[in-house]
DNA sequence: TTGTATGCGTTATCAT
DNA sequence: ATGATAACGCATACAA
């Protein structure tokens, strides 16, 4: 790599010279700036990121720290937090804490020893399950600032981008409630322990006791055949005539199963899962589902965590990206 | 944070004193090793990494360029990486191209500053398609080594951990003529553009014209309407006794029309498709697949690039990473 | 055993 | 308009 003290012992200039040249400075005669971009050009000339990382004190780079990059939802973010990034000249650092609490807090702590600028994460399964909030407080304290998305802490004092969790699943409910008049509605989870879980499954009895309706849960928790339960509790109860499901797996799952028990959808019975990008493509028929703008979140993620590092006074708030509700052919008003 | 500096006025020592009591050195004693290991471990001190990049000139980081993070090939291959750079202290930086030239030449061109000791990357659709490769090159030029991964660029001189698409698929069309006995075998394709698709679609052909069957190819392109183009050809050709699927997607898709068209599988039509981690999950009956070992792959990508960077005398090599045939309920005999 | 000096590549301040 | 010097934080060769 070429540096500016090889270009200038090649011009015969200090590198002072060389450095101002290139930095367009006004002190700088025209006639030397020129022999300096040029001979710059020719050898391809780009100034040393390390070093003037290490001179400003920042890196522009942000860690990004996600449960898992396989479950779709997580891919998109990603998705939108890099090109939020590249279009803001960040660079971003990738760590998966694979669901677990060491891995996660192993990540947060190799990376605060100058690599990042600050932090987007969404918390393992494990650190929401267990509580654990001390490597993000630690984190914080030391001057890093941290942007949770989707699965947060409640007692921990960051920015925090999140989805309308309650409302989302609550309207979808109250819509096969009183839409298509659906009366026994069952919900399927397989994140029960997770904060977004919780806030679903909440949307989802208070629609339906709101109704007056008794509510039905079937907890997958991290069980290995989610196919055979999900059979074998339609089976068991005919008399279910809608599924809400809070994952972007499971869903679809009832769709299958319910074909498998000479169920029509959605003529007998509605299914609205939760889903992102390509979801709706591999089911038949097509799950309606409540569209999470994953996408979004990261962006609006990036967004924060520059606006917290670039502005003089900020204040740290929590910001809601509104999921949207697609019908399309497993409910039964498209 | 805490520096080196902070600590040697705390102590009384020089910062070089420090240093090496803090790496262990047998130059310092015992004592003066315990006091400056205890104010450090209590300052919570850890060593700016910026720095001993700047000193080591190596950065242990690498770029990971891909093409799309939300195709689950992809984010399993990332997921490969990032667990085998975690295992060797190495970080990873993201970019992603979106399948566009123009991105994937400015994250190569970005990251050529000293930000990275080396690349791995699957090229992006555009650029396959256009051939182009001088940003590879200029990049190899540089010294910076990259190794490619599954989409593979023939003509340059990297290294490059690839899948055996022409036997994998060769094998599974051979295994549907001499074992279920099919003669009429569809092949579904979106990606006849790339190298994989070429690839996968000659092991077809070959495997078809050495059991002297005519070949069928239906060849998607980047068709918005991916469900009915199945659908259409299912029906058109009520011959079709096979579908051979080599995207994650349409073989699922075929499942689903086959149904529409009331055409029983695996019993009058046999499918066998690409897939990863969760693509069993969400068909049914569950499709037999392909299977691409992505993570595989992201593992073997990072070892080879740490390799290529830790050894001395390093030839650059091709690594075929063998897929499986998962059979499942969407073929006869599973 | 400890300390001094140097340099990694850049930029900013302060001469000339 | 140009150049010398220092500094970012660390590690090492070389004194003492």
């Amino acid at each position: 790599m070429t540096t500016l003290k090889e270009l200038s012992k090649l011009l015969n200039l200090s590198v002072s010279t060389v450095s101002k040249a290139l930095n367009d400075s006004h002190e700088i005669s025209d006639k030397t700036k020129k022999r300096v971009h040029e001979l710059a050009a020719k050898l391809n000339y780009k100034p040393n990121r390390i070093a003037q990382q290490l001179k400003s004190n920042r890196t522009k780079t942000i860690g990004v720290i996600l449960p898992t990059v396989t479950n779709p939802f997580f891919a998109e973010v990603l998705h939108g937090i890099e090109t939020e990034a590249t279009k803001n000249n960040y660079d971003i650092i990738v760590c998966l804490s694979d669901e677990h609490l060491d891995k996660e807090e192993r990540s947060l702590e190799l990376l605060s020893n100058g690599s990042v600028d600050g932090f987007i994460m969404a918390v393992a399964r494990e650190s929401q399950v267990k509580s654990k909030t001390e490597h993000l407080e630690k984190t914080l304290n030391q001057g890093l600032p941290i942007v949770l998305f989707d699965r947060v802490v409640k007692s921990i004092s960051c920015d925090k981008v999140i989805v309308d969790d309650f409302k989302s699943v609550y309207e979808a409910t109250k819509y096969l409630i009183d839409k298509e008049e659906r009366k026994e509605i069952l919900l399927i989870s397989n994140i029960e322990e997770l904060s977004v879980g919780k806030l679903r499954t909440k949307g989802y009895k208070t629609a339906m006791s709101e109704a007056g309706l008794k509510p039905r849960v079937l907890n997958l928790g991290q069980s290995p055949d989610v196919e055979a339960e999900v059979y074998n509790n339609l089976s068991n109860y005919p008399e279910i005539d809608a599924v809400v499901s809070i994952d972007h797996i499971t869903g679809i799952v009832a769709i299958n199963m319910a074909r498998k028990l000479g169920r029509a959808v959605p003529e007998e019975l509605s299914v609205i899962g939760f889903g992102y990008e390509h979801t709706q493509l591999v089911s038949s028929p097509k799950i309606s589902i409540i569209h999470q703008k994953a996408y979004a979140i990261g962006e609006m993620a990036m967004k924060t965590i520059i606006a917290n590092l670039t502005l003089e006074a900020y204040e740290v708030k929590t910001q809601v990206v509104p999921s949207e509700l697609k019908l399309s052919e497993s409910t039964k008003k498209a």
